[in-house]
RNA sequence: GCCCGGGUGGCGAAACCGGCAGACGCAAAGGACUUAAAAUCCUUUUUCCCGCAAGGGAAGUGCGGGUUCAAGUCCCGCCCCGGGCACCA
């Protein structure tokens, strides 16, 4: 029965659809996973029908763990792959008859796989796209690792819920994603129509663009500057003193000794508390800066609020016109001074609350009596102008950290020697693959450092002995560019053909779940870009249209092995097959809903499918396919197979509510079993194939089997998808209903197309309506065509 | 705090452009078939009121207002649930 879709990668109408996998590790899907793929197979089955062909492929993100180290299978990192588990996951997704081109089927932890993402890891360092530096990142003393910071929990570590997380500074990896900020948001412009709100919405605000100036105070006594950025020029005439983030490298030439301890302390503590818990402190640093618009002397202060990680690391604070200021500013005493009044009132002094709204510049010498806008625009000119400043826009996200020191992962390709410094690995020796013998401990550095075979290299330029970089890339490197792959999967002289490439993107339809909103889905559009800039595909932007479907329930939470609450889908194929499952989970609600999980109605589904087999089986004595239509049930049932026909076509070319097109089918098999016995033979044929066909997308054996039943040969999904008829799904008049005072009182039938005089005639001699409306005054009629009239009356 | 979703029967949901609220399914109740059970089929099923009945009436889509002949749908103001971001200067 299983079929495997085959890919003609010269089709005049190729559609690209990927559907996310994110696979499961001990090789077992979940419910969640059943339900992405029932509706990426039932829409890749329609799309083929329709005659698309339609590239349906399948990936492992296989945290970097390469296939073929038997040794590696067990008691290493939980998520890791196996060979067995992705058969077994394979033989799963043939169970749930869901199908793919397995020649184009990719593993990014082969070698192979290695290569090109180290290839591209050589062609951003080449452009400085790739850089090495020191960051402050979160530590585990108990499992002497980096985390991320999503695996810091209340500050502690999330395997280690009493170890406190330290800050360490340490040499890492980063990509320059911060250089395609810009066009990451501008070009939403192309992908706005088709992408969901919320999505575009996340990642806009990932992004962080905001548009102010940086502007240089300068150091009293000494003449260094200070930078820094702020939204709010005009605000300035109200900065009462300059704020700097405890890591600022002025912070140590300006405080004391023991000052300086208290610095740390600042630090520190920022790093085991969430910012919503902490509470603003800082300290003088007895220095003073010369704001260069008034020329003011303002004092200099660290505050733990203010983060280097953004802007320049150093405000200017103006409480009066800021709430984070205020807050600083009260508590230590330091003035506030209002500088902006509301357009239409007065100047609030003394300043209770900080007012950040635009509005009219006072107290600001020469610019007093400016908008707030002009005065920003303004300001920055001039501070352009005179050397100290200019306009500025900053952007939020930050560089993209690769660097992990973990094993499962694709190599970084560099070399450190001690003449040469940092040296990217030759493109003829990549690709550098992992060593097989290791042992995992979870402890200390990276595992591949005690590994001398691994580490120890000569120098490509001097030829000294040389260490190789023992971290190894994020695995978002690798879903960022799979999808490309899949269309040249066994290239080896290029990540994949660049021609293919530019027939097949952008995606037409990426199917995935919404948690990838700001990772994966940002990534992989600056992956895109860079991709684009390197000359190997034309396309900006990776994927034309992005469905996120919602996640399946349970307990109030997502379906998750380590919240212990996930449903296994074999238990359900087990009892009523894979096509109940199926029929299952895109019944239960709308794709883009997130679905509770409740089996109750499972039942239902099964039953239905038994009665289409029962029907279809108990009367294909009868089915003579081509004869005419005889009696009013006949009529009947065609008009009701078209009306379907329409239905269903509909939903799948417009918003994929397959609960609605089940449904549909449902009322079919009523309408058909209710007039079962006054059908002639050439309706039930028809009505019995166009059934099986459109069965097809959702439930695949079932319907293969009808269709074999039927005596037609060929898979389903390679049938043309059935057309319908206008005519015969037509009613045989409009029902139209009658209203008085906006409450239905009654219905009739007329012929289509009836006019509004005639339908307000009709209404009025309604026997329901007159008897409404009698003594009454008839004070308007709406009539709508095929629809209703409305008798207002008082 | 800000930004997205969402709130409709006992339950999952439908109503796509402002035009019959509750399609379809589950669960429940009653009935048919059966020695019995399972399976299957039929009937009822938003709530309340009037009626022996046929039938009729009223209310009803989180809450309060508004627009309209007509509002689950549009507008204003709230409440609750879920998610994302959160000292971003």
């Amino acid at each position: 029965d299983q079929s495997i879709y085959a890919c003609d990668w010269d089709s005049p109408k190729p559609k690209y659809y990927v559907v996310e996998m994110f696979p499961y590790p001990s090789g077992k899907l979940h419910m969640g996973h059943v339900r992405n793929y029932s509706i990426g197979d039932a829409l890749a089955r329609y799309m083929w029908m329709r005659g698309y062909n339609v590239f349906h492929p399948i990936g492992w993100d296989a945290f970097g763990l390469p296939a073929e180290n038997a040794a590696l299978k067990r008691n290493t990192h939980p998520r890791h792959w196996t060979v067995e588990n992705i058969a077994n996951m394979k033989r799963q997704l043939i169970r749930l008859g869901i199908s793919y081109d397995w020649n184009n089927e990719v593993s990014t932890c082969e070698p192979e796989y290695y290569r090109w993402n180290q290839w591209f890891f050589l062609k951003m360092y080449e452009r400085g796209l790739a850089y090495r530096k020191k960051a402050l990142l979160n530590w585990c003393p108990e499992c002497a690792t980096v985390l991320a910071n999503e695996q810091v929990v209340e500050g502690c570590c999330w395997r280690h819920e009493t170890t406190p997380v330290e800050q360490r500074e340490l040499d890492q990896w980063f990509l320059k994603i911060t250089a395609y900020a810009g066009q990451l948001l501008d070009d939403m412009k192309q992908i706005e129509a088709g992408w969901p709100e919320r999505v575009l919405t996340m990642q806009r605000n990932w992004i962080g663009r905001s548009e102010g100036a940086e502007i240089d105070f300068t150091l009293e006594g000494r003449g260094d500057r200070i930078r820094v950025f702020t939204t709010r020029v005009d605000t300035i005439y109200g900065a009462t003193c300059v704020i700097l983030a405890p890591e600022h490298p002025l912070v140590k030439d300006l405080v004391s000794a023991e000052a300086a301890a208290e610095v740390k302390l600042l630090i520190d503590e920022r790093a085991t508390k969430g910012p919503a818990d902490l509470e603003k402190k800082g300290l003088s640093t007895g220095a003073y800066a010369i704001n260069p618009f008034s020329g003011e002397r303002v004092p200099i202060w660290v505050g733990n609020f203010v983060l280097m990680g953004y802007g320049t690391g150093a405000i200017m604070a103006v409480p009066a016109h800021d709430e984070r200021d205020f807050e600083f500013c009260t508590q230590y005493g330091i003035p506030i001074r209002a500088v902006i009044r509301p357009a239409d009132g007065a100047l609030a002094e003394p300043v209770k609350e900080a007012f950040t709204d635009y509005g009219v510049m006072e107290n600001s010498g020469p610019w007093t009596g400016l908008t707030s806008e002009e005065g920003r625009r303004r300001m920055a000119e001039h501070a352009k102008s005179n050397g100290f400043g200019e306009a500025a826009i900053t952007f939020r996200i930050k560089d993209w950290g690769v660097s992990r020191q973990r094993y499962w992962g694709t190599p970084i390709p560099m070399i450190h020697c001690p003449k040469c410094g940092l040296v990217p690995v030759p493109e003829k020796d990549l690709p550098v693959v992992l060593p097989l013998d290791i042992a995992i401990t979870g402890k200390g550095r990276s595992p591949l450092e005690n590994v001398p075979e691994f580490m120890n290299v000569e120098c490509p330029q001097c030829g000294a002995a040389a260490r190789r970089e023992s971290d190894t890339m994020d695995t978002f490197v690798d879903s960022s560019w799979y999808f490309y792959r899949y269309l040249d999967a066994h290239n080896s002289t290029a990540p994949f053909d660049s021609k293919r490439a530019a027939q097949w993107f952008p995606i037409d339809q990426y199917i995935g779940g919404v948690t990838h909103a700001i990772l994966h889905l940002i990534y992989s559009r600056f992956w895109t870009k860079v991709m684009r800039d390197i000359g190997i595909i034309p396309n900006d932007e990776p994927t034309r249209n992005l469905f996120t479907q919602g996640m399946v329930l349970k307990d109030g939470s997502a379906m998750s092995k380590s919240k212990g609450n996930v449903v296994d889908p074999d238990d359900m194929t087990e009892k009523y097959g894979s096509d109940t499952c199926r029929l299952f989970v895109l019944f239960a609600a709308p794709p883009e809903r997130d679905m509770d999980w409740q089996e109750s109605s499972v039942e239902g589904q099964f039953r239905f499918l038994s009665r289409v087999y029962r029907f279809v089986t108990r009367n294909i004595e009868r089915a003579t396919p081509g004869a005419p239509a005889e009696t009013d049930a006949d009529r009947k049932a065609l008009r009701k197979l078209h009306q379907t026909v329409e239905k269903v076509t509909h939903d799948f070319d417009s918003r994929w509510h397959f609960n609605t097109s089940i449904a549909a089918l449902m009322e079919l098999l009523n309408e058909l079993t209710s007039l079962e016995k006054d059908l002639t033979g050439g309706v039930i044929a028809e009505c019995a194939e166009k059934f099986a066909l459109m069965l097809g997308p959702f439930a695949p054996y079932v319907a293969e089997d009808l269709w074999a039943e039927l005596g037609r040969t060929g898979p389903v999904f390679r049938q043309p998808w059935p057309a319908f008829d206008p005519e015969l799904a037509k009613e045989e008049g409009a029902e139209v209903v009658l209203q008085v005072n906006g409450k239905v009182r009654s219905r009739m039938i007329v012929p289509f197309g009836t006019g509004r005089d005639e339908l307000e005639k009709l209404a009025l001699a309604d026997d329901k309506v007159r008897a409404q409306v009698d003594g009454k005054q008839v004070v308007k009629v709406i009539a709508v065509p095929d629809k209703l009239v409305n008798v207002v009356v008082r």
